[in-house]
RNA sequence: GCCGGAGUGGCGGAAUCGGCAGACGCACAGGUUUCAAAAACCUGCGAGGCAACUCAUGCGGGUUCAAGUCCCGCCUCCGGCACCA
């Protein structure tokens, strides 16, 4: 045969090995009672969260939290596990619709050829994923089973209906959660939103909001994800006060997490949208009020939050007891105010303000001259602010003694001497004792607003009937969407399906005329469980089986943006638990470890005013980068990739010019997973060539073809330098996939390849081999490709990871730093292991010139690190 | 304002438990090869200094024989929350 070039060439050897790992199910997870299902084989369960299948297509962002589930899948596959690495789309939803309504095309048509997208794009890439469990939200075999979970929600009263004012936005036409509007604008588009009372299906995830909070502590999530959730759920502790309204038999309630300074409330305030407002408003006050009561409700929370920082109120004319002081006790009549820094949602939607020990309440009452009783005695030795803070000159915020008038006339309660904890027990006793109030515990979080009015979504199987509400009989599901020609949104609050008239009008079981909900679920149901679904895709009976579940679950690594910390992630905390409380699965928490992976930003230039010129409009010169038509040299800055700046890179581009391999391998290399890096094209030949040089340790470059260096081509002993540097090699990937740093991982095989090369006709085919086990879950495809020409034993994406031999870990000899003062003097080689005295001896001769005439204080060894002389 | 995270060569980054700062890659420089270029390969590459050495991990202090790593006080950047009583 004759010879010819054998260049490492990835576009035949990745879509060749692509297609053999398909035909031959290679990747196929096996679950429990199908055939060659081994129980005894531990499982691992690695996920993605499942992409939004955009119009755009793939972007470089996507694969680098694919990239790393995948190499931690191929290696937890050799390391003799049953791995679940799925994929899917999550579907339904507003950009899929809005892209539908630009193009005028039905949303069905769009999504699917956005899947069949991205499906090609991911399939070059060359993960491991098992392709016979996919699906999309908007498969009715899914959503079937979402419109059954949201049964079961039902079933358990966790759904229900509310008419309470929710964001409204008109340019997507659309009502939104509280956490797609961000400072009364839209997350999406950044259009203006104001709230409008809309019929809204709500999932009570209050009820969950200690069990959501509590069972956090023990998950393998970052500290700073936990927390964001924590404050999301934000939790409360403190009490319910009742106060008397003069001349109403109404009381007023309010919450409050310092009841230790009851004493100190001087007045109190109600929310403009508080229940008892328009009660207890004076004439002489009511027309102030109402005129305040509709500026408030007119108020973006954007103008009621960010830009009037200054306090607002008005007077209602009406006066509260403070229940600690005696009817005639003139100190115990408070004026109530209306003001909108107090949110009506939150706790009792009034509050009893303590200027002294509250800076809101403190900034009011300045603003308003409103009486400010000091309460706290404090005695920290800075005399001037203890004796302002005695007078009620300044707030106090933090723990301190409580002033010696703060107790009640019959002594019951006497606050002087006790600790903060002590306060607040001795004020709940006594409230408790007297009916006035109890302790409560409150959360910031609010019930999830499920009903979007739009068509892209799955519909409720809900029916409205003369008696109420009907669900739909499991029988009848899915309830699938009308295919409506005309399913943009009219303009009016109500969705689309409004005009479905013959599949909105419909009958009841008994046969009666009945309507269709014609709200539709939003983008987050289908999400909130998909991770199930894949542990039992094909089920028809099931929305999983309990032993599907039971054996996939937890999740064992879950990759995604941090984008989710809060919606996305607890939704699906919260069906995990309602589902575990209706029987359905074991699992409380589904997923066990996340790792929040970084953004792939990328390089812009900006002009002399900070403004950025878009990549056409630049050009390099020299080492500069110089706006292309005025000369002017640009600044580089790190951004996030943009149309606009033209520095958005596509992930087919990279695969075209450099391979699949190049790309897994480059993004890995950037730097952590959990960093924000810039893509920098030029550091992209970098991993390339690292791949050529491991694929010229195998193949030379002139030869037959499919021939390897002749000295491989018969077996011999291992060099034992390179075994040596084998062994350390696989050690440290071994470690570095453990700890999710890929990166460093991938330097280290770079440093064995180098290695390897100088030495090259040292190497035997074993070793070979087992650096092609090594490079597999990175560069699976050339992998592959020298596995198989090696003549490896089967294929090597089902082979077993190299063994480390402990042995060949350690030197004979080890160098040691000689310090003397901790500055570097020199260094001496000394056996392994060796004695303190013979690594002092040996220290002590090569610092000989810099202890000479000194004293020797104090000598530090460090086995195989270092020796420290002190001297003086 | 509050809560997180980060700041290391020209660039991306490494240093896993307080023990030799700068692994690995890029860029750059010199060389080999080549008709030539590219590719590939080899060598060098924090700063200052001829050198011995000195200085260097955002800034200022501290603890320690020894600090990128621990403590205190600042600065800057990124992310989250934002009148939640």
């Amino acid at each position: 045969m004759a010879e010819q070039k054998q260049t490492y060439d990835p576009a035949t050897i990745e879509p060749k090995w692509q297609q053999f790992w398909r035909e031959h199910d290679v990747f196929r997870a096996k679950n429990p009672g199908d055939q060659d299902f081994d129980p005894k084989q531990p499982k691992f369960y690695a996920l993605d969260m499942f992409p939004y299948p955009s119009a755009a297509g793939l972007h470089v962002g996507h694969p680098e939290g694919y990239t790393a589930t995948d190499i931690v899948s191929r290696y937890k596959r050799a390391k003799g596990f049953n791995v679940l690495h799925p994929m899917g789309w999550d579907a339904f939803g507003l950009p899929a619709e809005q892209y539908a309504i630009q193009t005028n095309t039905h949303p069905a048509k769009t999504t699917a050829a956005n899947i069949d997208t991205f499906r090609r794009q991911l399939q070059t890439l060359g993960f491991s994923y098992d392709w016979n469990r996919e699906f999309g939200t908007c498969d009715p075999s899914y959503f079937r089973w979402t419109q059954w979970i949201f049964k079961q929600l039902h079933q358990r009263g966790l759904a229900y209906e509310s008419n309470a004012p929710v964001w409204w936005c008109e340019a997507l036409g659309t009502v939104l959660a509280n956490d797609e509007v961000i400072n009364g604008r839209s997350e999406r588009g950044d259009h203006p939103c104001e709230r409008r009372p809309l019929r809204q299906w709500v999932l009570k995830i209050t009820e969950y909001a200690e069990r959501l909070l509590r069972d956090l502590d023990p998950l393998d999530w970052s500290e700073s994800l936990k927390t964001m959730q924590r404050e999301w759920i934000g939790r409360s502790e403190g009490a319910e006060i009742d106060f008397d309204v003069e001349g109403h038999d109404a009381r007023l309630r309010v919450f409050t997490t310092r009841p230790d300074t009851l004493f100190g409330a001087s007045f109190m305030v109600l929310a403009p949208e508080h229940a008892l407002v328009a009660a207890i408003t004076t004439d002489a006050h009511r027309q102030a009020v109402d005129d305040y009561v509709k500026a408030a409700a007119a108020k973006s929370e954007l103008e009621r939050t960010d830009l009037a920082k200054d306090k607002s109120g008005v007077f209602t004319g009406a006066y509260a007891r403070n229940p600690l002081f005696a009817a005639d006790d003139p100190r115990g009549r408070i004026p109530i105010w209306v003001a909108d820094y107090v949110i009506v949602s939150y706790g009792t939607g009034a509050i009893m303000a303590v200027p002294a020990g509250d800076e809101r309440d403190f900034e009011f009452a300045q603003k308003f001259a409103i009486p400010i009783p000091g309460i706290f005695a404090p005695a920290t030795g800075d005399a001037e602010r203890d004796a302002r803070i005695a007078a009620g000159e300044q707030c106090c915020t933090d723990e301190a003694p409580y002033a010696a008038h703060c107790r009640t006339s019959d002594g019951k309660i006497v606050l002087a001497g006790k600790s903060l904890q002590d306060g607040k027990r001795a004020i709940i006793d006594w409230l408790v004792a007297a009916g006035r109030g109890e302790a409560k515990v409150t959360y910031k979080i609010r019930d999830w607003l499920f009903s979007r009015q739009r068509y892209w979504g799955e519909p409720f199987p809900v029916l409205h009937t003369e008696d109420g509400v009907a669900l739909v009989p499991d029988a009848e599901l899915p309830v699938l969407l009308p295919d409506m020609e005309d399913f943009k949104p009219g303009g009016q609050p109500e969705s689309p399906l409004i005009r479905a008239t013959d599949w909105v009008n419909t009958t009841d079981a008994k046969g009666r005329p009945a309507q269709r909900e014609i709200n539709t679920m939003p983008g987050a149901a289908g999400s909130s469980w998909y991770f199930l679904r894949f542990c039992d895709p094909h089920n028809t009976n099931e929305f999983c089986s309990k032993a599907a579940s039971d054996y996939w679950l937890p999740v064992d690594l879950y990759v995604g943006g941090t984008e989710h910390a809060v919606g996305h992630l607890l939704y699906s905390r919260f069906w995990t638990k309602v589902l575990h409380d209706q029987g359905l699965v074991t699992c409380v928490e589904p997923f066990h470890k996340l790792y929040n992976q970084g953004m792939i930003q990328a390089f812009a230039y900006q002009d002399g005013r900070g403004a950025i010129v878009p990549k056409a409009e630049t050009k390099e010169q020299g080492d500069d980068v110089v706006h292309a038509t005025t000369g002017e040299k640009l600044t580089p800055i790190v951004t996030k990739m943009s149309k606009r700046y033209g520095n958005v890179v596509n992930p087919d581009d990279v695969v075209s010019e450099y391979g699949a391999d190049t790309l897994r391998l480059y993004e890995m290399y950037m730097g952590p997973l959990a960093d924000s890096k810039p893509w920098n094209p030029k550091d992209v030949p970098g991993v390339y060539r690292f791949l050529q040089r491991s694929w010229r340790l195998c193949v030379p470059e002139f030869a037959e073809k499919g021939a390897l260096h002749e000295w491989l081509q018969q077996d011999r002993a291992a060099d034992p330098a390179l075994e040596k540097a084998l062994h350390r090699t696989i050690h440290k990937v071994e470690g570095d996939i453990e700890r999710m740093a890929f990166n460093t991982a991938i330097a280290a095989m770079m440093i064995f390849v180098n290695e390897a090369t100088k030495a090259m006709d040292k190497l035997n085919r074993s070793q070979l081999l087992r650096f092609a086990q090594l490079l597999q879950p990175f560069a699976p495809h050339v992998a592959e490709e020298l596995w198989q020409r090696l003549s490896g034993d089967g294929l090597l994406s089902r082979a077993a990871w190299p063994a480390v031999d402990p042995a060949l870990l350690v030197d004979d000899e080890v160098e040691l730093a000689v310090q003397v003062l901790g500055k570097l003097r020199a260094r001496v080689t000394v056996p392994n292991g060796a004695a303190n005295d013979v690594a002092l001896a040996a220290a002590r001769a090569a610092a000989v010139q810099w202890l000479d005439g000194k004293t020797v204080v104090k000598e530090i060894v460090v086995p195989n690190k270092l020796v420290n002389f002190v001297v003086k």
